[in-house]
DNA sequence: GCTAGCATGTAAACGGTTACATGATTAG
DNA sequence: CTAATCATGTAACCGTTTACATGCTAGC
């Protein structure tokens, strides 16, 4: 998970109700397709800083292990920043397509269904910007013109990921904005 | 771009020829489609890293500008890492999108069908295992049953991307493995 | 008796971001 | 004369990885 990401999908998850760490390891771990397992070392210093942060709230409770829970809830604070973060993205949020989906897992917690579609709005755009991976003399290369085979099909796979992206967005777009 | 992408870059850019810090600048930038652009607090210590650990070479050379050229120059050990991080990619290279985008830019260096054909079978291998971002009792989650539209786009979209890449895969590897 | 799972943490090392610093050449 | 480009670097800060540390409970 790209930095950053830690912090929104643990506002995002506690979003939808209290939970302790060890819960949100395991939220986190189903939400990232088993991919990359949050470490300890991440996730708990992320706790703390939003505890010290006035995001986070923790009160203990027994648990059936050993080390007693400390059961996280997020405070009014707490709230307002994931708000904040989902409906102000920063661009790299919205160009890298981990990012996006990062944002996209918790943005029906937003609510105000048009602060929803501008975000996705953003995401649009930033898809039909003519765009490529290999630039030569300030444009982007078409597939064709890439003489690497591995560089081409990267391109061939990225224009089809695109095509796919772009007509979601303007399907449900069309749905939220009437 | 994700950690330990940036010395992949710079060893597979140099791979192609000598160049100086500057250059590789430009180049990684074209290469990354203008999103990430490399700072250079990033770039100048990753080379004297690279430097240290004896896998590129340096010498001096007049330049255009102020600051004289600092021309690098892959060694036999910086070779034969390239080639070991082409040939050997962890988990993480072959699972993340962008980090295998990142071999694949490069993979065409390593002088050996057959070690390219295995790099590209471990990650058609991987996008054949069902998969999913969400993952409900162990099961992952086909997107009907998710009823978060937006997680439901999401799935909709990796799974049009993950057919669109398997399909490339396999066309590619026909061609490299007779 | 041992392993797996529950549960929370700390510390060192590493790498990236951001900001700061310098300075020469070239084009407008 | 001034801004952009060329060219290289350092330093403070931040977050992640990896490894270490502890200890209880449940099932084999």
């Amino acid at each position: 998970m790209a930095s950053g990401d830690l912090t929104l999908s643990i506002l995002g998850l506690l979003g939808e109700g209290p939970m302790h760490g060890y819960e949100l390891k395991a939220r986190i771990h189903q939400l990232s397709g088993h991919i990359r397992p949050v470490s300890d070392g991440a996730l708990y210093p992320a706790i703390a800083r939003l505890e010290k942060a006035g995001l986070v709230e923790r009160h203990e409770e027994e648990g059936t292990g050993a080390a007693r829970r400390q059961v996280l809830t997020l405070t009014d604070a707490g709230r307002a920043e994931l708000h904040r973060r989902l409906r102000e993205p920063d661009d790299l949020d919205i160009s890298d397509q981990t990012r996006f989906f990062g944002l996209l897992t918790f943005l029906s917690q937003l609510p105000d269904r048009a602060a929803q579609a501008r975000v996705l709005r953003r995401r649009l755009d930033f898809l039909r910007t003519p765009a490529s991976f290999f630039y030569e003399g300030g444009r982007p290369q078409r597939a064709e013109e890439v003489p690497d085979p591995f560089r081409r099909g990267m391109l061939l796979v990225a224009r089809a990921t695109g095509t796919a992206e772009k007509r979601w967005l303007e399907e449900i777009l069309a749905e939220l904005e009437p």
